[in-house]
RNA sequence: GGUCCCAUCGUCUAGGGGUCAGGACACCGCUCUUUCAAGGCGGCGGCACGGGUUCGAAUCCCGUUGGGACCGCCA
């Protein structure tokens, strides 16, 4: 083994990539980037009845939108592939020879309902559910006779009963587990496909990989990988088991707990790059105070030591937050280019802008980005720069557009803005204020009912910016036309239950 | 049921024998006055509990409690 860092993400393509595999998959990244290792990504498809293509779609998708790339892989090949297990079991088969011929391993003819049943009597009994050893010394004749009553067996490590089994752990430390209690595993199915343990350390072994990272869920399991290794004559990787997320209920994150997959964050409005500083947060600290850190700041900071060993759980809010930070620190033109297929989507743009018009879109985000949190805020906060179809939500209805006042200085505002020479913010603003003298009210008493009818909103960024944005007709026109409706008694709040 | 892991504000965390137990999100209040969903300022809030060890414990040890994972021919 060289000294060169290999690590890899191993997902199996059944469901979804969740925030919990793609944590992984970062910890793995950044360590491997850290010190100038490789990064294998491997795809772990012996479930033959529930991986899927698309489930290794959304694996590709969630990766490269998080900007996690990596060396060796299916679809870019390597000195070890394949890379797929599923293609691999012609090595699987070489080694549980192997290990049958020595001994270490046995075949069993057991079914898996008898199994099961068997179990179940030791949970009633208050016993470890665990494979009771019933085919651990079959003879050769009791062998033939299995095969004769239509028996195929599969094949079961034959793990050592006395002594313990110690992990060491560069997260959870020296963990020790006593031999006596694991029962033998099956580490090839009677399919011909290997199970999950028997792959992954051979695959491990074969594919060099010098460092495991994957979550805490494992961590029993590596009691099986390490006595494998050794009845394979395989060296022991260094494991590095990092702590679950969990849901804000505190048990294991499912369907349940809202937004599971990582691209439903995506659709959600977050930026890769805020993402991946929500990821690293979980589970990791850079040691200081510092929470918005860039990808080159984390990969500086990034350290095993620095993870913790308690699950945490994924807070929304926080992560919201900080994309919203993230966001502010986009130049308007890059942030107007995030946004606008979403615009495009919802029908409020069109698909290909003129330069004019990506320029203004950059002034509309660049406006809105001081309160947005999410790229899809835009879509729902900013619909009043693209549509004249917005909605007079009932804030502003029961505040402003029901008031008996307000028609008339809609109107008299409505013409101000007519006789208006330039159509710029410092125009707009004078005007306004102008107008509230003539008629001996505060500027208050024109800008809120202004912003209610030609936003439906009382909220938003400046006035006098946003009506800059919008052309001067169209903001005429809007004052008109509400100011008719407030007066037909139209803008009633609707006191939606 | 057995085994293992974990435990600092509601949440993410810093802190690893002597700290006023620090920060961030959230929350609350005040403020700005052109609104808040933004900004500024401030506040509330935590070492799960019980025993040790020690001059001194959030920190080390043991136990209790709580949570989690694993005990699959799933990974």
């Amino acid at each position: 083994m060289s000294d060169r860092i290999r690590t890899r993400f191993a997902p199996s393509p059944t469901g979804s990539m969740h925030v919990g595999n793609a944590h992984t998959a970062l910890f793995n990244w950044l360590y491997a980037r850290k010190y100038g290792g490789d990064v294998v990504l491997r795809i772990e498809d012996t479930d033959e009845l529930r991986s899927t293509r698309e489930a290794l779609d959304v694996i590709y998708g969630g990766l490269s939108w998080l900007g996690i790339d990596w060396d060796e892989g299916p679809d870019r090949g390597g000195p070890y592939g394949p890379y797929v297990q599923s293609e691999r079991l012609d090595i699987y088969q070489k080694h549980v020879d192997e290990l049958l011929a020595a001994g270490k391993a046995y075949r069993c003819y057991c079914t898996p309902d008898e199994v099961e049943q068997r179990r179940e009597i030791m949970r009633a009994r208050g016993l470890p559910p665990r494979y009771d050893g019933k085919c651990e010394s079959l003879t050769e004749h009791q062998c033939e006779q299995m095969v004769t009553e239509g028996r195929t067996p599969c094949i079961r490590l034959r793990m050592k009963r006395t002594g313990n089994t110690v992990i060491h752990d560069r997260i959870q430390g020296e963990v020790v587990y006593g031999n006596d209690l694991c029962g033998d595993p099956v580490i090839m199915k009677v399919s011909g496909f290997p199970t999950y343990h028997f792959a992954v350390v051979v695959d491990d072994a074969e594919m060099g990989i010098t460092d495991v990272i994957r979550g805490d869920g494992h961590l029993p399991n590596t009691q099986i990988h390490l006595q494998l290794q050794e009845a394979l004559g395989l060296p022991h990787p260094r494991y590095a088991h990092l702590p679950m997320i969990l849901g804000e209920d505190r048990t294991k994150l499912s369907k349940r707990h809202g937004a599971v997959s990582i691209m439903e964050y995506q659709e959600l409005g977050y930026l890769p790059e805020a993402m991946v500083n929500i990821l690293a947060l979980l589970g990791w600290s850079p040691g200081d105070e510092r929470e918005v850190l860039s990808r080159e700041e984390i990969l500086e900071a990034f350290s095993l030591e620095g993870c913790s060993k308690a699950a945490s759980v994924f807070d929304i809010k926080k992560a919201e937050w900080l994309n919203g930070e993230y966001m502010k620190q986009l130049a308007p033109e890059d942030l107007a280019r995030r946004v606008h297929p979403r615009l495009v989507e919802a029908g409020l743009m069109e698909a290909e802008p003129t330069p004019e018009r990506w320029e203004w879109l950059a002034g509309v985000v660049d406006l809105m980005k001081e309160r947005a949190k999410l790229l899809s805020t835009y879509v729902q906060w900013a619909a009043y720069f693209f549509t004249d179809e917005y909605d007079y939500e009932d804030r502003a209805r029961e505040k402003w557009l029901s008031k008996e006042e307000t028609p008339a200085t809609l109107e008299a505002l409505a013409d101000a803005f007519e006789a208006l020479g330039a159509w710029d913010a410092v125009s707009i603003e004078g005007t306004v204020r102008e107008l509230a003298e003539t008629l001996g009210v505060g500027a208050g008493k024109v800008i809120h009912p202004c912003r209610a009818a030609v936003t439906g909103t009382t909220v938003g960024p400046s006035l006098f910016h946003l009506l800059e944005l919008i052309p001067r007709e169209d903001v005429v026109a809007r004052l008109r036309r509400t100011a008719e409706l407030s007066r037909a008694g139209q803008l009633a709040p609707r006191d939606a239950e």
